[in-house]
DNA sequence: GGCCAGGAGGCCT
DNA sequence: AGGCCTCATGGC
């Protein structure tokens, strides 16, 4: 059984991690503290023999099935998926991802890449090949949000120290549903009901949630005026992310 | 090409 | 409703 094709691009770089970076073919990242290296003809091999890379990649969902039901929803959706078919929702860990998403406001992508490189340079464990892990909660313990702010992390200095504090709740919110999870999220500071729930669809698989930043939000207005996202139902987060990569392409990002 | 100014994939008070 | 760190970006 092999699983449908990922779009390996559009997967890494649409947004939903800032771990990944590439050199020619040749995809690399430090996630969940290991250094992960591979290019477009050695990922289905490794992700046959590594359980964690294949759940990370969301192998065991149908993608297929949610594709071709998104598309007959409507052309605009439909046209989307055309032109990037294989994103998959990654499964992320909690900890890199709440850190990314507290980085990624009022942010670019090539800023929150280096502020994301920078904390693993500054803090995490050496993985040799000049590649650093991303520092665990407890490896930041202690740090000030001087230290944070040393880093260029601005204004979000100081949430990244509640992150750190209150890093617990990333192991309860796993067993709560969506309502009580998002709230739970933002008990940590610099995290709001987008960024909260940005941790839910990209680290705790809940496909339903439908992140709305800026960009949905005029996407929205001008495609789907007055429509409730749940239309996407039950693959709301897959809705979100064709939508935003197909936008953000074309807008030149 | 270099320089400057307003905005940026939100959140908090 | 406004301010926030910093800087990538667009306009000149």
């Amino acid at each position: 059984m092999t699983g449908s094709r990922i779009n390996i691009d559009a997967t890494l770089f649409c947004g939903q991690s800032f771990a990944w970076s590439r050199e020619g073919d040749t995809y690399q990242a430090a996630i969940d503290g290991r250094l992960i290296s591979f290019d477009e003809q050695t990922l289905p091999a490794l992700l046959e023999r590594d359980q964690y890379l294949a759940h990370y990649f969301d192998s065991a969902f149908d993608y297929e099935a949610a594709e071709g039901h998104l598309s007959s929803l409507d052309p605009h959706l439909g046209a989307c998926i055309e032109e990037h078919r294989g994103i998959r929702i990654l499964n992320q860990d909690p900890w890199e991802t709440t850190v990314s998403f507290i980085l990624s406001q009022n942010n670019s992508i090539t800023r929150i890449t280096r502020l994301y490189r920078a904390l693993a340079e500054g803090y995490g464990r050496p993985l040799g090949n000049s590649c650093h892990a991303f520092p665990r909660p407890r490896e930041l313990d202690g740090v000030s949000e001087g230290d944070f702010r040393a880093l260029g992390l601005g204004y979000r200095a100081p949430y990244l120290v509640d992150a750190v504090k209150k890093s617990e709740i990333l192991n309860e919110a796993g067993a709560l549903d969506n309502r009580a999870a998002l709230s739970l999220l933002m008990e940590i500071k610099g995290v709001g009901e987008k960024v909260g729930s940005c941790i839910l669809l990209f680290s705790y698989g809940r496909k339903r949630i439908f992140p709305m930043d800026v960009w949905i939000k005029r996407i929205m207005a001008e495609y789907y005026q007055g429509v409730d996202p749940s239309i996407f139902a039950p693959y709301e987060g897959l809705a979100q992310q064709y939508l935003f990569h197909y936008h953000r392409s074309r807008a030149g990002g």
